[in-house]
DNA sequence: CCCGGATCCTGCTGGC
DNA sequence: TGCCAGCAGGATCCGG
């Protein structure tokens, strides 16, 4: 499932392939992908031929292509979405819901008005006729066309370029639609104590505070799990009875476990490919409690307990994470 | 406003 | 072997 690790995943992918990229053609195969773009798939097919991709951005599990006409292509990858770059001869994908080819001599070859890409194509990156792809089996992401706004804190934007994938600047602008997605705990803009006090200030369970796309994004089951479990704290815990500093060691648990996996995600990313299973190295190695129940805690031994949680799953180990009601 | 639960989707898995 | 309930979960909507 897609987290802030995967999708920064994907937006380097796209980074470094379609900046600089013009859209030829926009075929939508399936409504559903494109519901929230209100004037219908063929406006939104119509509005993107001709438009060039000139930077890829993110906030949080919002991913966007900023377009040069100061609107974006808006993703969410929702549960199962993909974005790949395959060859137009290789077989449509079972559940490929929007096809995007680009003109062939876009691109590599004209310098766009600041210089070129200010970031992605190196030279010998070449999209080499392979066309965007947006897969997605059960339909919960999506994609939509919409203006780019200055958000109310006058520096907006997600984490957005870094070639190398040191800690990048903050776009400038984001989607409408996007705007009330908090930072995420990559964002090198991120006011930690600010987020702190508002965690703090919610009557909610920690959990669920760090699920919560409008205190800090970019957070899922998954890594909300993993950082719960390095900080000893049980998913149950009252946010308001959590000292400052405590929650101040969970963002850095967040950052910690999130950064960890973006490097393994890095690793092994060859054609923008991220498995709907998440099954990349990463998974096998790397996770402490999600999907492990029964399994030894890596820290003390004590098996894994699988939860019920808000219709899914919290995984705990008994012993690290005691539970506050007992 | 704030909080929590239901709902949307499809494919896979497991029980009978 | 077939059928169907249950499960996976991010965002959004709605009721309290």
């Amino acid at each position: 499932m897609p987290e802030l690790p995967e999708v920064e995943v994907v937006r380097r992918g796209l980074a470094r392939w379609v900046v600089g990229e013009r859209i030829a053609s926009v075929a939508v195969l399936h409504p559903r992908p494109v519901r929230k773009h209100v004037a219908g798939p063929d406006d939104f097919a119509a509005r993107l031929r001709g438009r060039v991709i000139t930077d890829v951005a993110r906030r949080g599990k919002y991913l966007w292509c900023e377009l040069d006409d100061d609107h974006a292509l808006l993703a969410h990858l929702g549960m199962s979405g993909q974005m790949l770059l395959e060859p137009p001869d290789a077989e449509d994908e079972k559940h490929l819901r929007v096809r995007f080819t680009f003109d062939a001599d876009a691109g590599d070859r004209e310098p766009s008005p600041g210089g070129g890409p200010a970031h992605g194509a190196a030279p010998g990156d070449h999209l080499g006729g392979r066309e965007l792809r947006f897969v997605d089996q059960r339909m919960f992401g999506g994609l939509s066309l919409v203006p780019l706004v200055t958000t109310p804190d006058g520096l907006a934007g997600g984490t957005g370029r870094g070639p190398g994938g040191e800690p990048a600047p903050s776009a400038p602008q984001v989607p409408v639609g996007v705007e009330h997605v908090a930072r995420d705990v990559l964002d090198p803009l991120l006011d930690v104590e600010a987020m702190v006090a508002r965690l703090r200030g919610r009557r909610t369970t920690v959990k669920r505070a760090i699920l919560d796309q409008t205190l800090v994004s970019g957070v899922g089951n998954i890594y909300a799990d993993e950082a719960l479990w390095r900080s000893r704290l049980n998913a149950e815990r009252a946010t308001s009875s959590l000292p400052a500093a405590v929650v101040l060691d969970l963002l850095e648990d967040l950052k910690v476990v999130m950064t960890e996996a973006l490097a393994q995600g890095g690793t092994s990313f060859d054609s923008l490919y991220v498995d709907v299973n998440g099954s990349s190295g990463y998974f096998e190695r790397g996770l402490a409690v999600y999907g492990r129940a029964g399994k030894p805690c890596p820290r003390c031994g004590t098996p894994i307990v699988r939860e019920a949680f808000a219709n899914r799953s919290s995984h705990r180990c008994p012993r690290c994470q005691p539970d506050p009601h007992a």
